[in-house]
DNA sequence: TACAGGTTTCTTTTT
DNA sequence: GAAACCTGTA
């Protein structure tokens, strides 16, 4: 075997690469666990092991790579693409084209219960319900039973969605969730109960799924020893990467399609687990070696090629004082002589003046905007850093936060095709409907009761007595109905049919409609890039355009431009230059997540993941007040913030500490530590929980 | 029953 | 500072 693409490798990654390769009688290795640090060339070695596997012969056709996001699965692809090609040649692009089995579990989950939805009692043709949707559907269900309106508020329905969405993904029962994480809703047991089969029973009658069932009927599927041994037999290789965040009904999936561990891998990193808020649990890579017999083999990574010494020592410092560990420390033989900074300033206005300044002094020195981020802790964090760079005309996209998707026109638009796709989606038609003038929650529950019962809706659609205002409108909005679901016009003409009835809809309700009819034009192109209706719908729902651009229209691939991300969205990636705002106690850690230990615990691994995102130059940002929010613009309340308790007095020497600006215009006073330090913010929120 | 206008509540991270 | 909830009017 040509062995030269794996030289560049170090000992413990090629190790990663090769094992249970090359096995007399093609017989497939046991299962692998990579415990890989921080920067230490997981992604590189793993698309490097699923290009050994298809060099030594494997068909790419069985080998499943699941990833925590869709851009991680093609970054991926494109580079084992890039190695087959290496040590192959021409014929490697046909054999890694035919590598079609990688995306994350919810969108595999997908695929799979399509295939096969007969023998699982579905209609192949669900809908799936993104967050939102879920939590309206559960909203309906609430109301029903009457929830509404009890005498102590009842959980709210994103609240009702959280307990019944951990429930499932920790596998763990009700009462246990309400303990452990909603100890205040705990009085609402019996109701929750309730209220959880009404949700799961209208969700059957409608033929939708939620993210949850994605992944919950994939495991109940597994729990049948026929469809197991079919779905298991599908792939020899399984390949998972970020499995530090995957939850406990993931991991009996993979025990359900691999049950000896023959051909598994997963790769990940216990420090960097920040996902436990969506069930996650870093005792499924704990646990991971003990689970098979053989155990499985457990290799290391603890050499760090991304950052320089005094960054990582910085970062090491932090992960330091975590209450537990089982990684090591990363090391790294990158010498700098610049150790990352501490910089304070004055508020968040400055903040952003002395982000915006230092980007475009690296920018002068030659570093592109594209080797820059910006990351946070909480999406609005960026806020006044927009306006500035805005104001200043610097390109910018922004990953994590409010969603393209999330825009009500741009769901409008949605919920007519989707209601079109199946016409059980109450959600959908609910709406839909409601954007008829003169309809509201009443006409639609009608409407929608009645199509309910129907064997023709349609049919029981353009007959139904509709309000007087809703009269002319009527008979367009039915046709448009019956158009779709017929699917003569096909696709992507659907979507302008779709904005052609809707645009006047869109002028009646919403002012800045100019805005929004920008978006449903962009909404059209994102359509056309799909095969159907239905792979559209699917697809992003499952795998929503993350970024969203700070000028109008999305900057062209070759421009450049700086990235914006929360810390979560930053996963597995790398810049030159990276900054993090608010680094202060009640936004790292979050005042919102300081609930219990394990809460504190993750934050801190959270920093450590914002700061092990930097090659060259990494500046954390402490501004020192915070106006409060609900006064006007010109308001002077304010509360003052103190560095984050993740960097004690003791770790301040591994930082070059600044005060910005360097000659402070005015009185210096409130440069330096202050010690005052009163939140009152976080105790008026404290009072309620 | 729809809808406008006033009031209260809670404010994160994402498939 | 947005969204859910509430109340009064047509």
């Amino acid at each position: 075997m040509n062995a030269a693409h794996l030289e560049k490798l170090n000992d413990g990654q090629r190790a990663a690469v090769v094992h249970g390769i090359g096995l007399p009688d093609g017989r497939v290795g046991g299962p692998l666990l990579i415990i890989a640090g921080a920067g230490s060339g997981k992604t590189n070695t793993l698309a490097h092991r699923v290009a050994q596997l298809i060099i030594a012969g494997a068909d790419p056709r069985r080998i499943l790579l699941m990833t925590f996001s869709r851009r991680a699965a093609s970054e991926m692809a494109k580079r084992v693409a890039r190695i087959c090609a290496r040590v192959l040649g021409d014929k490697a692009g046909v054999l890694t084209d035919a590598l079609t089995w990688s995306g994350t579990f919810h969108g595999i989950g997908a695929r799979i219960l399509r295939e096969y939805a007969v023998e699982l009692g579905l209609d192949p043709q669900f809908t799936i319900h993104d967050r939102e949707d879920s939590a309206d559907l559960m909203n309906l269900v609430r109301h029903d039973l009457g929830f509404s309106k009890t005498q102590n508020r009842f959980p709210t329905k994103g609240t009702c969605l959280s307990i019944y969405s951990r429930a499932v993904n920790a596998e763990a029962s009700l009462e246990d969730v309400l303990r452990a994480s909603f100890p205040w809703c705990a009085a609402w047991g019996k109701e929750l109960r309730g209220l959880f089969a009404g949700y799961v029973e209208a969700k059957q009658i409608q033929n939708v799924l939620d993210y949850d069932d994605l992944l919950l009927y994939w495991a109940q599927t597994m729990g049948d020893v026929t469809l197991a041994g079919e779905i298991g037999g599908r792939w020899d290789h399984v390949l998972v990467d970020e499995y530090q965040d995957t939850n406990r009904l993931q991991a009996t999936i993979l025990t359900g399609l691999k049950p000896a561990g023959r051909g598994l891998t997963v790769v990940g990193d216990d420090a960097q687990a920040i996902y436990s808020f969506r069930a996650a649990t870093v005792r499924n890579i704990l646990d991971f070696p003990k689970a098979f017999s053989p155990a499985a083999e457990v290799i290391t990574l603890d050499r760090n090629y991304r950052s320089t010494q005094p960054i990582l020592a910085a970062a090491n410092g932090v992960i330091g004082l975590a209450k537990e560990r089982f990684t090591k420390n990363l090391w790294t033989d990158r010498p700098s002589n610049e150790r990352p900074r501490l910089i304070t300033v004055r508020d968040e206005a400055d903040q952003a003046k002395f982000v915006a300044e230092e980007i475009l002094a690296n920018r002068e020195s030659g570093m592109r905007l594209k080797d820059q981020a910006v990351l946070f802790r909480a999406s609005h964090h960026s806020g006044p850093l927009e306006v500035e760079l805005t104001r200043r005309n610097i390109p910018f996209v922004k990953f994590g936060g409010l969603k393209f998707l999330d825009s009500a026109h741009v769901k409008d638009m949605l919920a007519a095709l989707r209601f079109a796709q199946n016409i059980r989606d109450r959600v959908a038609g609910f709406r839909l409907l409601q954007l008829l003038p003169g309809v509201g929650p009443a006409t639609a529950q009608n409407a929608l009761d009645a199509i309910a019962e129907s064997a023709d809706p349609i049919e029981t659609l353009a007959r139904l007595p509709c309000p007087a205002r809703a009269q002319s409108e009527w008979p367009g909005f039915v046709d448009l109905i019956a158009g779709l679901r017929s699917g003569t016009s096909g696709w992507p003409a659907e979507i302008a049919q779709v904005r052609a009835w809707y645009e006047p809809h869109l002028e009646r309700i919403h002012e800045d409609f100019e805005m929004r009819r920008a978006d449903l034009l962009q909404l059209e192109d994102i359509a056309a890039g799909y095969p159907g209706r239905e792979r559209f719908l699917t697809e992003i729902t499952l795998d929503p355009p993350d970024a969203t651009s700070g000028q109008a229209g999305v900057p062209l691939l070759d421009e450049d431009y700086l990235i914006l991300s929360t810390i979560h969205s930053a996963k597995g990636q790398e810049w030159g230059a990276v900054f993090v705002l608010n680094t202060v106690d009640g936004c790292i850690p979050s005042d919102l997540g300081v609930g219990t230990s394990d809460d504190i615990e993750e934050e801190r691994r959270l920093l450590y993941v914002a700061m092990t995102r930097a090659k060259d130059s990494l500046n954390l940002v402490v501004p020192q007040r915070f106006f409060t929010h609900g006064q006007s613009s010109t308001g002077d309340r304010h509360v003052y913030a103190s560095r984050t308790r993740f960097i004690p007095a003791h770790l301040v020497d591994l930082f070059e500490r600044r005060a910005w600006p360097t000659v402070p215009s005015g009185s210096n006073s409130s440069i330096g530590p202050r010690k005052v330090r009163l939140d009152v913010g976080a105790r008026m929120r404290g009072m309620w929980r």
